[in-house]
Parts: structure tokens; sequence; C-alpha cells
DNA sequence: ATGCATGAGTG
DNA sequence: ACTCATGCATA
């Protein structure tokens, strides 16, 4: 019995202590005050240097044909419908197209600020078991292999590869975590295999859990009883309570955007007044914040360009005297030029067009 | 696929 | 108290 986070220890892979990429975190909140801009281009993945020419993610090779084409190999898991969820939906649906932040490291050279030469790090993964990484399976010396510091093109390319692989021989993302943590002990979620495969991680994630999951894919295409490590024992009883998921309504969240473009990192006690004023749990609140960085620093991307014109100012005071337009100039009208970032609006991403703090936000809402 | 939550690590 | 990696729950 493990858990699948707790359990085990940091990881079997040796994750680095790292003490942090060498860059300076802009850490002050609200109060402090230090003059400093880009509270993005800060971050170790964004503060790479601007590349001469945004990387686009191709589109993805895979044609939308590839669900049809399922060998479904079941592996095993007397589960009456074809693992395949594959073909339902989600898994094999192309998606939206992304960018890829990545795509602007610039390569190795750099990366290894993030995969440490201990490097028990990533290439820790690969040799948690192997000891010697990739000379395992395939033997390859100087082919896929590259688990030391992979360029965002290779990683962009294995992504895709991963999908459709996994497309093919019939496995769901939620398989391919789980064979994760029976291979090699450390299990992950359908989320983060997802997130993998849109490559939505920090680029140094994705170094570490590309090894990994090229292991599993080898396996997986030599093996036939893949059976096993699906199964899986899934005891995992995840005996801890979380809180339950709070809903946050649409136009509510449309003004916590207003104020997140005001200020992204606001203080405590900002973000207890955003939580009185919205009428929601500081914690609520505070994480909401979090999550929001964290999202913006994935979705932020096409830099390269003017992108730092544009970066939110963390120091700005919240709620400034004149807010011109705060949501409504985001993703859509307002410039030629990529936004801060390129939200997704999916489904309810959108915010509502009117949406300030103090002022009508019912009006035109239901 | 993605939003909200948790927890480890860090300062 | 924040960032980062990760996951449950849900759309």
């Amino acid at each position: 019995m493990f858990s699948p986070d707790g359990g085990l220890p940091a990881a079997p892979f040796g994750l680095l202590p790292e003490a942090g990429p060498p860059f300076p975190r802009g850490s002050f909140d609200g109060a402090a005050t230090q003059p400093l801009f880009f509270p993005f281009a800060a971050e170790p993945e964004a503060s790479r240097d601007p590349p001469p020419a945004r990387a686009w993610l191709p589109p993805p090779a895979g044609p939308p044909v590839k669900a049809e084409a399922l060998p479904a190999r079941s592996c095993s898991q007397p589960s009456p419908e074809p693992r395949t969820a594959a073909c339902c939906g989600f898994d094999g649906a192309a998606t939206q197209p992304l960018f890829f932040p990545f795509a602007a490291f610039p390569g190795p050279q750099l990366c290894p600020a993030a995969l440490q030469p201990g490097s028990g790090g990533l290439s820790g993964l690969g040799s948690t078991g192997s000891s010697s990484s990739a000379a395992s399976e395939g033997g390859h010396s100087s082919d896929s292999g590259d688990e030391d510091a992979p360029t965002s093109e290779e990683l962009e390319q294995f992504a895709k590869d991963l999908k459709h692989k996994r497309i093919m021989l019939g496995f769901t993302q939620a398989d391919v975590g789980l064979a994760l943590g029976t291979l090699y002990g450390k299990m992950f979620s359908q989320t983060t295999i997802c997130r993998f495969e849109a490559l939505q991680l920090s680029f140094k994630n994705m170094c570490k859990l590309k090894p990994l999951l090229q292991r599993w894919l080898n396996e997986a295409e030599n093996t036939d009883n893949m059976q096993e490590m699906c199964n899986a024992e899934q005891v995992l009883a995840q005996a801890r309570k979380r809180k339950r998921r709070t809903s946050i309504e649409t136009n509510v969240k449309g003004t916590l955007e207003s104020f997140f473009r005001k200020c992204v990192k606001p203080s405590s006690q900002e973000i207890s007044q955003i939580a009185e004023d919205l009428n929601l749990d500081k914690d609520v609140v505070r994480v909401w914040f979090c999550n929001r960085r964290q999202k913006g620093k994935r979705l932020l991307l096409p830099f390269g360009n003017e992108a730092e014109g544009v970066m939110y100012d963390m120091n700005q005071p919240l709620v400034p005297p004149s807010l011109p337009i705060p949501v409504t100039s985001q993703g859509y009208s307002l410039a030629p030029s990529p936004p801060v970032y390129m939200p997704p609006f999916h489904k309810s991403e959108m915010f509502p067009p009117a949406l300030q703090p103090g002022l009508s936000m019912s009006s035109s809402n239901h």
C-alpha cells in the first residue's frame, strides 16, 4: 500500500531538493513594495530569453480518425467497455490548439537549471529503477531517450507521440497514470497525464515526467500483458477528506478576474476584502488567486512579442481610480497583438461584459 | 479537459 | 504565505 502522494517519499526519483531556479522569485506581498514587473517573466519558465520567434504548436499530426482504428487492446480488466474511453470523447478527440510555452525555451543549455545535475532530478526518474536510465529497454543510446534535457520541441513531439500511441494501444490517460504506479511506484492521475499530453505542465515538470512515460510507452508497445499494470491495486484509499469543491459563479468569477487584472497578488488584507465583497471564503479567494497565477503562467505565451508591455502590474493598487473596462479587453478586442495570455475560452470561461466589483453585476446577469 | 484544493518545499 | 506539482471532482 502506498498512497499516490503521501505514501511515498518525495519520489523514488530522487527529486532533488533543488533550491529552486536561479531567478529571484518576486516574492513580496501587496504591502511590500518593490517595483518589479513581469510577474511572470520573472519565472523560471518565462525568464529564458525570449525567442526570436514565438513558437506555435503545430497542429497535431494525428487526424481525428485514430479513434476508430483502435485495436482496442484491452489491458484486461473485466471492464465491459473497451477501455477506450479513448473513443469516447475527450481522449481521442482532438482538442483546441494550444500554445506551447516551452517552445520558448532555448534548450538543453538552460534547462539544466531545472534539471539539476545531481540530476537526480529527472534522470533520476529513469535511473530510479534502471539506475542507468535509458539503458534498459530500448538500448537506445541516442534516440528518444534523451532524458537529460529534452528540448521543447522534443517534449512537444514526445507528448504528441505518447498520446497517439496511447490511443492506438487502447489505453486511457488514467490507465497510463496507473501503470506508472505499478511500474515505477509513482502513480499519476488522469489529470496529470492529460496535462502532460497537452503540454500544460511546467517545462521542468514535463522533463521530469518524460522519462517515465517514455518507459511506459516502450513497455506498452512491447508487452502483451499490460493488464497487470493497469489493474494495479487501486487500493489507494484516499482516507483524507477533501474540502468540497467550491463552485464559483460565473459572474463572481468575472469579478475576480477583474481584480486579478489589477493585482495578481493581493495582500492578505486585500484578499479578505475581496472575499467579503464577493461573499466568499477568504481561503477560497486566496486559492483562486494562486490557481489563477498558475494558470496565467501556463497560458502565458506569445511572448517573444511585446508581451511584456501588457504584463500585470502587481504593484498596482487594488481598485485603482480609473479602470478601463477591466475584463472585456481581455481576450477579444484588445488589439491585434496577443494579449497577456490566451484564455482558452472554452465553455463558461467568458466573463460577462460588465463586471466590476462595485458595479452592477447582477443587472445584466441572471 | 479544467477548476478548485492540498501539501511539500522554500523563504 | 507563496510557488509548484499534483489530484479530486466536475463540466
